[in-house]
DNA sequence: CGTAATGTTGAGCGCATTCAAGCCGGGTGG
DNA sequence: CCACCCGGCTTGAATGCGCTCAACATTACG
């Protein structure tokens, strides 16, 4: 993945992925409390990763698809601290952490690579805690799509149709609300002629209603 | 800060360090926009960093104190994401990170220590989106005062006393509430003899209710 | 000592939740 | 092939938590 290398280097970082794993959609890649020995680098499917309290609420902490990487919680304590749930089959590159390390020392760019994808996260984290803290309904909702259909459409997918592969249930604990208030918002928003929704199957008919939603129009 | 080193490799790690800087209460470490160059261990005061987002409303991430590094937000694109704010004096190692990227390909101890600390910062967040996506007011006051509290024993401080370096709406902002709503809901805990508030000082009378308001009373 | 910043408290409101009923669509088995 | 069922989704009505707006108290600080 990160570019100008040698052959030679590049060899070697395909030498690190120790095996492609397939998960099944609905069952997990690995779980809060399992030993953390990998990163795995999501080469088809999608997944959701959760985090639970101990009074059993969860929340969904973020949906990732095919050229992310996932696991990255699991450093820190040699155990991870939260689910991936695959929600369509899916292929995974296993990347042994400890060969990583072993071979970031000697690849320069393999070691800036990897520190951006955690910098990456956090950075990304950042947003979703802006986005639970501070935004109404709508504005998550659309603040969601708009996410959504940019990275679909960065890996070559329309900018104005997607398919949800997560249910409301799940955009709702992401988003930081119920699945009726989802529910709601997406009628509110097909009302007005903004999306065309049917089941999971969303159009985005005007993108820069949605745009001015997230961001309120500037006062000038 | 990491341990089982040689004599040799705490020296290198001390010439790591550049500098330190001195930052007055109310100033900024740095800034969302500025160029990314080092991150920064905070040796003594209090940090707040926060993102905001473009029309003005912001979104405390995090509260920082000593032994803790920030700056982790720049690495991804090379300037800083968010702005760190001393909420007291303070004082920081400022540690350039392409050496500190050269040092940890050549002590192991400084490369997994680095990964430890971005993994945990991820997890951290983790915790805080539960706390936006799930909780309620007392909850989230509740975990906060515990969160506080614990990471000051740890520092050597008080099990039951703190002192807040932060405003109301500063607490407000970090916990997705109105400056209002943490008033009240301080004066709810103070009428229900579970700490005792005088402004901005803080005695936790009975710890384990607070608990109790976090987890509610598991259901057997 | 006066002023501005910070914190507290009250009243009323509104947005999201809760509870409940019904709908849709896909899969299964008779 | 259709009837049935079940999970997911939509919609309505009522409730309530946290917000808004406002007044006042307290503290910090020049």
């Amino acid at each position: 993945m990160p570019m100008g290398l040698t052959a030679e280097e590049l060899d070697r970082i395909d030498d690190m992925v120790a095996a492609r794993r397939k998960i099944k959609r609905g069952t997990t890649l690995f779980r809060n409390g399992e030993k953390f020995t990998s990163l795995y680098a999501i080469r088809t499917g999608f997944f959701k990763t959760r985090v639970a309290s101990e009074d059993g609420r969860d929340q969904v902490t973020g949906f990732q698809m095919a050229g992310e990487v996932i696991g990255l919680d699991g450093i820190v304590n040699d155990h991870h601290t939260c689910d991936a749930v695959a929600l369509e089959d899916a292929e995974v590159c296993v990347m042994p952490f400890d060969r990583i390390e072993e071979l970031s020392r000697e690849v320069n760019a393999l070691q800036r690579h990897v520190h951006k994808i955690m910098s990456r996260e956090i950075v990304r984290e950042h947003g979703v805690m802006l986005l639970l803290g501070s935004m109404r309904a709508e504005e998550r909702l659309a603040t969601f799509l708009l996410n959504l259909v940019q990275r679909l459409h960065a890996r070559g997918f329309s900018q104005s149709e997607l398919v949800l592969r997560m249910t409301r249930e799940e955009i709702g604990s992401f988003l930081g609300l119920k699945l009726e208030t989802v529910s709601r918002t997406f009628s509110r928003f097909a009302d007005e002629g903004i999306v065309e929704v049917k089941q999971r199957h969303v159009r985005i008919v005007n993108t820069e209603a949605l745009k001015d939603i997230v961001n309120p129009k500037a006062c000038n």
